[in-house]
DNA sequence: GCCAACGTTGGC
DNA sequence: GCCAACGTTGGC
């Protein structure tokens, strides 16, 4: 299991929009960047914990937990002109951009502020710190996770709780999407 | 392959 | 709105 960073212009759509969606949940679309791309395509997977950051946002910090819920699969929005992150270089045959599933699972609240996280010391290292950073997908370490975790008053057990106590079912393959 | 121009991200 | 830092594009 791995932890992630994911940004999304609040303006834009917001923690709480995710927790509006439908299911709670939604498709991670319009990330057109390679570096974001391959990790989403590549690493992300059923099950890991999105850190959900409010980029350009006032104030700007992370807003709560989300998980993944459904792994890479093509990114419908490339394929659609009058969609914003339309590309028409992306052939749906062997698609270009790909976007994962996550469902909120706990917000912050209050969110958990860029100059809070840039003021703890432990976070050194954190890529969301790195000046000039950019990159809207990255990894976040166990250790990281679990600062963040305290400063956003979330112990690791009420963390975990939210998606360990859900009743156990034996896996079966989708029915609904 | 180099690199200048341009577009985007995102803090402030 | 400003601007620094990136990423991408396209001429050569």
């Amino acid at each position: 299991m791995a932890y992630w960073l994911f940004k999304s212009e609040a303006s834009c759509f917001s923690y709480d929009d995710l927790v509006a969606s439908p299911g709670r949940s939604t498709g991670w679309d319009g990330i057109r960047n390679y570096q974001a791309r391959n990790m989403l395509r590549d690493q992300v997977k059923k099950g890991d914990l999105i850190l959900f950051y409010h980029s350009n946002a006032n104030p700007s910090g992370i807003a709560g937990i989300a998980e993944v819920t459904e792994e890479a699969h093509p990114d419908p929005t490339a394929f659609i002109s009058s969609e914003k992150h339309y590309d028409p270089k992306s052939d749906p045959d062997n698609p270009t951009w790909f976007q994962v599933t996550v469902r909120a699972v706990q917000p912050i609240e209050p969110l958990l502020g860029l100059p809070d996280l840039r003021k703890e010391p432990r976070l050194e290292g954190l890529e969301l710190l790195r000046k000039g950073s950019r990159l809207s997908v990255h990894p976040v370490s166990a250790e990281h996770w679990s600062v963040i975790q305290e400063l956003a008053g979330l112990d690791s057990a009420s963390a975990t709780s939210a998606t360990t106590s859900k009743p156990k079912r034996p896996t079966r393959k989708k029915t609904v999407s």
